[in-house]
DNA sequence: GTGATTGCAAACTTTTTGCATCCGA
DNA sequence: TCGGATGCAAAAAGTTTGCAATCAC
């Protein structure tokens, strides 16, 4: 059991909301496939595995819990449909809103993750200049990966 | 008339495709709203005001020529709808992926621009490090704005 | 026991597509 | 003329919602 799953349950209990089995599961699967992107439809068939009678409904409200929680972070891949992944910072400690970037491969579509602090300073230059309070951002280039240049 | 709706004109001719009122328009109310961040409803009422007989999917179909063109971005608020506005290199001359970056605040969800280009550094340094060679990006900041925070 | 949660189906929203008609070159 | 472009309606795809049944506490 990971520490973000104790976290998680302790989490429901302190807002009076209840532990379910179909919440762990999102909340498992995700854990489980931390390196992809899983979009609804993806998790709501991982599911299915262990738990053939949830149903997509469940998913959606789940995941809007999660996000909610600051447990999962959304990402927007730009093919039509919303993808979530388990929130780095949220197995340790750690700034919340230190998640990767995404590199969009525009000829096969592969997305990889890149790791990169330079907003940092970037945020504390926007809060000064125009009084906006930064809480997260998101941040994707797209271009073309090494295999597909090679080509 | 705009350089950009020149450049429109004479890169429809070169491609084989046909110069019709639709698609002067389309651009133009893209042009005449550069400040908004414009979902493909919202142009299809502007557009409307002068060619009211337009259907939405001729919309649909110029935006997609035009983000193939490269005359417009593509933007994405979160909000369930993807946003277009006209570029900001394309009335005159430069590197084609300048555009602005976007916060936009979690509290009253205005959208303001952000202009850097800090990116750029970042861009060669994620070059040199992956071999991912990068086209464009979009970077959108979430947080509270100046007049949300005073409440 | 009781209120939150779930599954199902229907509703909704945004975007895409097929097709007959129309129009620019 | 002729192939591309358009408008309309229908379809598709993703997500949300209402409600009765169910389950966690």
């Amino acid at each position: 059991m990971s520490i973000s799953q104790e976290k998680f349950k302790q989490m429901l209990k302190e807002k009076g909301l209840k532990v379910t089995n179909q919440r762990l599961l999102v909340l498992e699967v995700l854990a489980a496939h931390r390196d992809r992107h899983m979009t609804a439809e993806d998790i709501y068939e991982l599911v299915k595995e262990d738990y053939p009678e949830i149903g997509l409904a469940t998913i959606y409200r789940t995941v809007q819990l999660l996000l909610e929680m600051q447990l999962v972070d959304k990402i927007n891949l730009d093919d039509g449909c919303v993808r979530y992944e388990i929130g780095e910072a949220n197995d340790g400690e750690g700034e919340p809103h230190h998640h990767h970037h995404h590199l969009i491969c525009k000829t096969c579509g592969k997305v990889f993750p890149f790791r990169d602090d330079l907003l940092d300073g970037l945020e504390r230059h926007i809060e000064e200049e125009t009084g906006f309070h930064v809480l997260d951002h998101e941040l994707k280039f797209y271009g073309q990966c090494k295999k597909c240049r090679k080509k």
